[in-house]
Order: structure tokens, then C-alpha cells, then sequence
RNA sequence: GGAUGGAUUCCCGAGUGGCCAAAGGGGGCAGACUGUAAAUCUGUUGGCACCGCCUUCGAAGGUUCGAAUCCUUCUCCAUCCA
């Protein structure tokens, strides 16, 4: 099978501009193609891993990849799809977060022996004119056409400053750039990028008078329609510092049924009749699936070994409730008083709850254990002695685990 | 620059002098059910020294026994006019 219908197969894409030109392209090897990734964060989460697989994918079928990092383009922050104006970042963390993005991108893709390149497009987004640039590219975009572009639609309730507005034209400058310096003849991204995108096809065309192409990759949303990769506190990261291997495990390991298959076509690398085969599974047999999305992903993310250690854990706190890789906590000898530490306090220091409140409540309604038994008293105080050695097990709800020693 | 409307707790959104830690919904958390799923039901959802106290309704002042609510100034946003 060829990569396109691969990539058709796995519903990774999206939308093409010219769908024969592509799958020649791309079949054969010569597509030299970029995806942007603005710096808008220290770590890389799950949608920029997306487009680090698709990369990777493509790279493999002989395809040249040019990573870009939007060191300049995340100067200004792109409005697509937002409701509100993204906050300003400084350059100083704008550079800390373009080193961040490139030490975890080479984890993933090969940079050696130029089967890939990785360029900023402060190199040259910074040196602009404004005067030149407007009587450069200026022309070529009309703004009526713009403001029709379905990643403003939202925006155009709420406000759009005209420093955002200018997002699309320095990606579309990026892409002209990228053509001439590289040859580039193909950008990917993601769906919500596909105006930004298309302006760049065009303003190649009407410099130029060349073609050149883009495809955007299909968000992955779950069943419910919601970008998938997010938690109720923020973004599932691939940094292992900011989303442990075992949390990230868990994030796949507690997706939705419906969503399971459609998540390993899309992420993992497994054959594609293999997971054809998994397709007839329902039920509870689904957790299988699950398991192997979990374990699939954390492998790719964190390594096997991580990925091994996450699923041991797992499967031990959910039929024991205990394991050996679980988050511990220290407790130090500031944490007691009189050596002996109460159930409340001992709930913050383990960060399972952010408020004394908080942890009455937890307790209050039958939400709290320890080593498998509920404590239902908030006033149980615990002995130090109590968590020398392997310490203790306590439970928060059915998920939250934590290990607490000394 | 002018006119009008607006800024409320995680989000949306009620509240126009005391009954307001602030309705309702969403989301979150916990419990029941279960398959570490979904749906459903129940409870809960500012903090603390928790039957009490403290801090919150864009910011700062003021009026008042008492303000999210009234007045002044400021900041930000939207709409229309220029």
C-alpha cells in the first residue's frame, strides 16, 4: 500500500488542494514539505504529535521533511479558531520554547545527514520591512477574501485585533520563503490551518506563477466533538516532566469506547490489518484496545521501558491497588506535628487536593483510602511511624493514587 | 473622536441597597451502577481555626448602619457613527 492510501486509510487526512499531484508527490519521495509548530508552549502535546507521526510517516516513504519553528510567527499568535487573543509572549519565552520544541522533535524525527531540516522563521520574519513587505505581498491578498476565511468566523464576533489578522499573512510568507530557500513544495497541518495555508499556495502562484500544495491532517476530536489531548487542567503533554508517562498512559487508557479504534489509526504505527481485525471488538473487550492504544502511544512518547513501567502500575493500582511505579511522595519532618500527620493535611501533601476544604469534602463523601480502607473519619491523625519503609497507599476517588513515605 | 451597551465565582449566565459566597446551566470533584468506557441517578463545587470567621462580582476611590447592586474616575471589550 502506498503512503496516501495509507494515510487515507488511517482518516488522517483532512483536505488536499490537488489530490493527484500530491499522491504522485508524496508516493514517490518527492515531496519536500513543511509543518509549522509555533512555540506557544514548553512542551509539545498531543496535536504537534500528531504532526510529528505524519512526518515521521512520510519520511520513512523517502519524503524530505522540514520542521519550522515559529519562532517569528509566535510573535504574533494565531487567531484560527480561537475565541480569544492569544497572550503576548515575550521573546525570551518564545526562545525558551523554541529550544524545548527542538529537543523533543529530534527524539522523534531523524535530522541526520539532512534527511530532515528544522528552520525558524524569526530568520527571516524578523528582518522584515513593513513597507517592503506591504508593497511585496500586499497586493496579492485581499482583504474581503480574508475576512471570509472560516478560522476568523469566530472572531469576528468577539474582535480581531489587526496584529492577529497579520497571522496568516507571515505564514503564507513563510511557505513563499521555504519554496525558494528549500524547493518546499508542500505544507501540511493541521485542519483548523487550511486558510493560513492556502494563502501561502496562492501567494506562490500569483509571485511565482509555480504550484504548490497543502494537505491538513484531521483533528482528532472525540466522539463528543471536542479536541482530543486535553484534560480539565490543560494539555496532555509530552514533556514527561509536565504529564508523567503514567498520567499519559491513563489519558489513553480512559478514552471513550467509540473513540479507541479511530485513536490508534490515527496515532500508532501498528499495521493496518491488525487493527482492521480489532474492529469487530465491543464490550469490555474494548479495554483491550484501550490498553494497546496506552501502551502503544507511551511507547512512542516516552520509550518502551516507560511505556512498560506505566502499564505494570496500571494494571497492579486498578486490580490491587498497589505498585511499585505509582507518583510517591516524601514527607519531610516539617509535615508532622507531635511525629504524627492528620488525614487532611496529609491529602495536600500529597498534591491529590489543592485545599483543606477540598479534602474534607473528599473525606466527607467516602472518597478517600488509605492502603485499601476508607477513612471516614476527617479528624484520623496518622503516626509517622506509619509511613516508614514502603509507606503508604492512599486513594483519592477511583483513579487518583498516590504513594506517601518518608 | 462621538453615541450606546457591556465586564459577575472554572465557563456561560441571573442578580439593580440588606433574605448574596451570589439563581440556573455547563464543566469539575465524590458516591451508586460498571468494564479504569458511555449513559443515568445522588451529593458537592471560594478559603479557613467550618454550627463561626475571612476574601470575592473589571480597577481605584466615595455615599451608606449596610454595596455585586448607587456616585466619581480609570482600564478593557462590543456595536453604530466619523
Amino acid at each position: 500500500m502506498k503512503i496516501y492510501d495509507e494515510l487515507v486509510a488511517r482518516g488522517l487526512i483532512a483536505q488536499v488542494t490537488d489530490e493527484e499531484e500530491i499522491k504522485e508527490l508524496i508516493n514517490n519521495g518527492k515531496a519536500i514539505f513543511y509543518i509549522g509548530f509555533d512555540p506557544t508552549a514548553d512542551s509539545l502535546h498531543v496535536g504537534h504529535f500528531m504532526a510529528l507521526c505524519l512526518m515521521k510517516r512520510l519520511q520513512m516513504a523517502g519524503n524530505k521533511p522540514i520542521a519550522l519553528l515559529g519562532g517569528g510567527t509566535g510573535m504574533i499568535g494565531d487567531p484560527s479558531g480561537r475565541t480569544d487573543m492569544r497572550q503576548m509572549m515575550t521573546i525570551e519565552t518564545i526562545q525558551h520554547n523554541c529550544d524545548c520544541f527542538k529537543e523533543q522533535m529530534s527524539k522523534f524525527i531523524d535530522f541526520s545527514d539532512g534527511k530532515a531540516l528544522m528552520v525558524n522563521n524569526a530568520d527571516w520574519l524578523m528582518d522584515l520591512n513593513y513597507i517592503d513587505v506591504l508593497r511585496e505581498v500586499g497586493p496579492h491578498f485581499s482583504v474581503n477574501r480574508m475576512l471570509t476565511a472560516e478560522c476568523y468566523k469566530q472572531r469576528m464576533e468577539k474582535g480581531l485585533s489587526f496584529l492577529e489578522f497579520n497571522y496568516m499573512i507571515m505564514q503564507s510568507y513563510d511557505f513563499y520563503a521555504l519554496f525558494q530557500k528549500y524547493g518546499c513544495n508542500m505544507q501540511f497541518g493541521g485542519d483548523d490551518q487550511w486558510s493560513n495555508m492556502l494563502g501561502g499556495t496562492e501567494l506562490i502562484r500569483r509571485k511565482l506563477g509555480k504550484d504548490a500544495y497543502a494537505m491538513t491532517i484531521t483533528l482528532l476530536l472525540n466522539s463528543e466533538g471536542k479536541k482530543m489531548g486535553k484534560t480539565q487542567s490543560g494539555a496532555v503533554w509530552l514533556d514527561p516532566n509536565k504529564t508523567s508517562p503514567f498520567d499519559f498512559y491513563q489519558y489513553w487508557r480512559n478514552v471513550g469506547d467509540q473513540d479507541v479504534l479511530k485513536c490508534i489509526r490515527m496515532l500508532t504505527f501498528l499495521p493496518l490489518e491488525e487493527i482492521d481485525k480489532m474492529d469487530a471488538w465491543e464490550g469490555a473487550q474494548l479495554n483491550t484496545a484501550k490498553e494497546i492504544l496506552a501502551f502503544e502511544l507511551t511507547k512512542l512518547v516516552h520509550g518502551e521501558e516507560e511505556a512498560s513501567k506505566a502499564q505494570e502500575s496500571a494494571r497492579a493500582l486498578f486490580s490491587s491497588g498497589n505498585a511499585e511505579n505509582m507518583p510517591t511522595t516524601h514527607l519531610v519532618s516539617g509535615d508532622f506535628t507531635d511525629e504524627s500527620i492528620d488525614i487532611l493535611t496529609l491529602l495536600i501533601k500529597s498534591g491529590l487536593v489543592p485545599s483543606k476544604s477540598e479534602a474534607r469534602r473528599a473525606v466527607e463523601q467516602g472518597g478517600v483510602s488509605i492502603d485499601g480502607e476508607k477513612v471516614a473519619d476527617m479528624k484520623t491523625v496518622f503516626a509517622r511511624s506509619r509511613f516508614e519503609g514502603e509507606g503508604i497507599v492512599l486513594k483519592k476517588g477511583k483513579k487518583n493514587f498516590r504513594k506517601v513515605t518518608l
